[in-house]
DNA sequence: TTTCTGACAGTTT
DNA sequence: AAAACTGCCAGAA
């Protein structure tokens, strides 16, 4: 079946998946989740995620390594996972980038 | 039902 | 280089 959960429960799994010290993209998120063009899906679930949620949500940033505006903690839990920025505050995804 | 809005991305101006 | 436009999917109004 193809329901709302369905797709959701894949990028669960895929966000679940991303390894200890990388990050990936929202579009290849969803890519991997078998949505080819479904990466403001994947920012609307990650959106709907409770607090307490242990997916490694911080891990998902947008294209250009920029994190999400609203959060600061995101920063604070790539830092702590040995990630590096650059001067203009994203992370790089060149060194970073997720390769399954 | 139609329209608008996102924690986005890719292409075209 | 930067802004605009288009595609995508689900929800809210």
């Amino acid at each position: 079946m193809n329901n709302q959960l369905d797709k959701a429960y894949r990028i669960y799994t895929v966000i679940a998946a991303i390894p200890y010290g990388n990050v990936i993209s929202y579009g290849d998120v969803a890519r991997l989740a078998g949505l080819p063009r479904g990466a403001r899906l994947v920012g609307w679930v990650l959106k709907k995620l409770p607090e307490e949620t242990q997916l490694p949500w911080h891990r998902v940033v947008n294209a250009q390594g920029k994190l999400i505006s609203h959060n600061q903690q995101q920063r604070q839990r790539l830092l702590s996972e040995g990630i590096t920025f650059k001067s203009n505050g994203h992370v790089d995804l060149k060194l970073y980038g997720w390769i399954p």
